[in-house]
DNA sequence: TCAAAAGTGTTAGATTTACACCCATGA
DNA sequence: TCATGGGTGTAAATCTAACACTTTTGA
């Protein structure tokens, strides 16, 4: 006579076949990249429930009953960005039993690269999120530091055979910005003109008629990635 | 007057904090590779369950409630061979809504490497599990043939930098049975006078005073993998 | 005029690939 | 004696890494 696990209304049909099991919270928590001032930075906030309110965590939210947690993940995102069709992949799944103080939840991390300048800054205030540099970061909730270790692991290996770069960029970059940026993610200094030589090879990075004149007086050239000239030769390799 | 955290048996202390939320079944399955008679081979039974009874499927099982997703995959893992310390790594979580025909759940996929001769045939027999070449996998069980593809790609990228395929090798095993291995992960032919180039260049690949005299008529040296020198200099590189 | 970032080629060394023949043995 | 798998080295090509000076211009 035991009635298990038999949460809300919807599913009664189809709990049919594993009754005898039981059930885990599931929830998502995402890694916001982003890359400014020559830094590798992920978007953090304070936690507003409990347990552990008030800590530094990732944002995350719950697997609802009928959702795909890839479907989960974008929602999650774009609740917090305002933003669609973001670049996101997803790290894994952490399950230690303990992992969260208060419950038993199973987490699944996926990591999501944003141009910082598309995010609008009311949103990142509403949301009380911060940007902070990869390598400052404080003592995140539950296993927070744990999964952007290995987000930033993922995103180093992606990035050497996939022109996912450019999402951290504006439209426009200059050769520079694209070298601090893998500087940032790697973690380790580039030489320029074998990194310029590199580029030169791969016809979808053009090179545009406009000039940044911000970071130099001299003014740099900028740069433009052509994904349809990507995708008649997807090859990627830095 | 909240006595939270307190895991005993049945957990109705610590629901407390993410009521309102849905939970979901989460299960592990288990991508388990063997290499016999040089081909790469995945362990599948019948299902022996509904909904799907006899189809093909991965060997998986349902996580307890207080049990790490780690625990129970090496759990899933023993319950079915017998073996424990297995080599074993995680694919990822998979949970589109509509993945298992009968009820929505998540599941994440491990992969693990035995060596088929220690896996006791009985064994084998009493769960009805047989090895199928990876090459000529019949249809599986929900999204089980698109996991085998993952773990077959995770496993690829690992064999190249860290020592494992050893797990799926005798003790001691010829040059010829190392290179055969790495051909069917790999799914290229591999130079035999290059490869054997590399292994010389590692110390903690031994070649023992034994000969084996099955696979050929001059006999070829058995070699072994010493896991104590590896660790004194840590690097692998196929 | 000078400080600051942009831009540009060459060379040595290391790594990777291609390739063919002799050996030992059991049937 | 021959068929079978075991075992061995070299050379060309490619890739990688190191390295320094000239240009432009705003302050």
């Amino acid at each position: 006579m035991t009635e298990v696990n038999c949460r809300s209304t919807l599913n009664v049909q189809r709990s049919t076949y594993y009754r005898e099991h039981d059930k885990v919270w599931l929830s998502v928590d995402v890694i916001i990249f982003g890359f400014d001032q020559g830094k590798l930075k992920v978007l953090i906030g304070r936690r507003q429930m409990d347990p552990g309110r008030g800590d530094w965590s990732l944002y995350g939210g719950f697997v609802a009953p009928n959702e795909g947690i890839n479907e989960c993940a974008a929602r999650t995102l774009q609740e917090l960005t305002g933003l669609k069709n973001l670049f996101m992949r997803q790290v894994g799944a952490f399950g230690a039993p303990d992992r969260d103080p208060g419950e038993r939840v199973v987490s699944i991390a996926y990591y999501a690269l944003i141009n910082v300048h598309d995010y609008d800054e009311r949103l990142r205030q509403e949301h009380g999120l911060e940007w902070v540099d990869i390598n400052q970061l404080p003592p995140l909730y539950s296993d927070h530091n744990e999964m952007v270790r290995q987000a930033w692991r993922r995103m180093q290996l992606k990035m050497r055979t996939e022109p996912i770069g450019f999402r951290l960029l504006p439209n426009l970059f200059t050769l520079t910005q694209l070298q601090r940026l893998y500087e940032a993610v790697s973690g380790s200094e580039i030489d320029k003109r074998n990194f310029r030589k590199r580029i030169k090879e791969m016809d979808f990075i053009e090179k545009t008629e406009f000039i940044d004149k911000l970071s130099s007086k001299r003014g740099a050239a900028l740069y433009r990635f052509n994904d349809s000239v990507y995708k008649e030769d997807p090859t990627f390799k830095l």
